[in-house]
DNA sequence: GTATTTCAGATTGTATACAACCATGGTCAA
DNA sequence: TTGACCATGGTTGTATACAATCTGAAATAC
């Protein structure tokens, strides 16, 4: 009853299936259909998508390696919830790294690309505009993903992509839906900067547009799991 | 008869099992011992550490993700020969990430953290001069990890852990053993600068310490697998 | 009533069986 | 001799069986 994508005959044996299932695991957990802190169970996702628990628990452990879900030893998968006291730390590795890559991409796109990146940015403002939520983060991460790749650096963009995954995981569980408008407005700003080709304008606008996005986050703790310890741990001996 | 490491029953089920193993066959691999292009296939691998299949497939998903192996579909796991083209990309990817960590390191370790940077730089020195390579390579390898821990930034000393294996495996790959000698010098430095406080010198100073072990390599094409297309290609156009 | 123990259900950890696939070498025809 | 074809051995891909482990609740003792 829980078959969610029963897979039609023709395309079994697919050699992507893994990649789809990745891809779908994680578009529901950008969704916010499955909060962080919810399981992962590996014959629950095999029934799902029709296949064995041995799939799964390579897709989990990629996805784990990518800091998206957490495994904990015989314990299984878990979505990741980032603290709030780490959020800091992955905002500023992306100003660190990105900004070094505006950096280098800056002048060095050609008129395809910048094409490419405009009209991306376009379909990003739509899906904004019809409060397509999931759709319009995982557009967005496709900028930053190719602005990355300018740069010509494959193991630089690498990493660039791997925390902007992992901090669009922190942005779902962290941002209202209704603060999720401006990106695009700073998109266009740095392929504009990119076509220019000032590194330093550049590098600095990108360090902008990262503290913006960091701005919009609603970091309170309330909704943490809590640490009694830490709770009741000074309460007498102040 | 290729048992290796044949485990005593009681270290049987240990919970690190995997972890060791993921430690052995990098070991080996940096020491030489598995030139890259190697398989290395899962069968004979499982027989060697007395675990089967399932386990050393999770060790060498772990490995490929790393970059130090890659696995072709069907194919297997090899170990990862680096083109010379790429190997400017790894270390101007170093210099941009290890660079940011120092600037942000700097000032920050407590005596407790230099004192024991220095005492492992000497043992490095130890194991340069006594020609354990490998061993070598491995504790150099550890003071970059700690130097990038200091910047107190989960996420980018992750990255900066990822591509210091990644450089290792390339500086295995393409440094004459008789080269090898002086990194420990530069470190030293690095650890005073650190002690210093000033940020721009000792980012500065990491960028020129990775440009020596640059330097160092012989990036000539000989042994590489030469590419027919590339040979043959405008032989008749000019 | 509280705390401890124990047991059942569910879930993960590992090994293994079998299917799918690729590479190699040999055979045969041109 | 060259080229295509096919068979075979070895290796990986996937599913599944069983063992180990954890969780939670019921039962028992105090």
């Amino acid at each position: 009853m829980s078959k969610v994508s029963k897979k039609s005959p023709t395309e079994k044996r697919s050699p992507h299936q893994e990649q789809l299932i990745y891809e779908r695991i994680f578009d529901v957990i950008l969704d916010q259909k499955l909060a962080p802190g919810a399981r992962l169970t590996e014959e629950a996702l095999g029934e799902i998508f029709g296949v064995s628990r041995t799939i799964i628990r390579r897709v989990l452990l990629r996805l784990s390696h990518e800091g998206v879900v957490e495994i904990k030893p015989n314990r299984g998968a878990s979505v990741t919830s980032t603290p709030v006291g780490e959020v800091v730390q992955y905002f500023e590795a992306r100003r660190v790294l990105e900004g070094a890559l505006m950096r280098m991409a800056a002048g060095r796109a050609n008129d395809y690309e910048l094409n490419d990146l405009r009209s991306l940015i376009g379909e990003e403002k739509r899906y904004y505009e019809s409060r397509t939520r999931g759709k319009g983060l995982r557009t967005s991460n496709e900028v930053h993903f190719r602005i990355a790749a300018l740069a010509r650096n494959e193991p630089l963009a690498d990493m660039a992509r791997q925390l902007i995954s992992r901090t669009a995981l922190i942005i779902s569980q962290y941002q209202d839906a209704a603060q999720a408008a401006c990106a695009y407005c700073d998109h266009t700003a740095l392929v504009d900067a990119l076509e220019a080709g000032d590194p330093v304008k550049a590098e600095q606008l990108m360090i902008e547009h990262i503290g913006h996005i960091h701005n919009t986050l609603q970091l309170s703790e309330e909704s943490e799991p809590v640490d009694l310890f830490e709770i009741f741990s000074d309460e007498e001996e102040e």
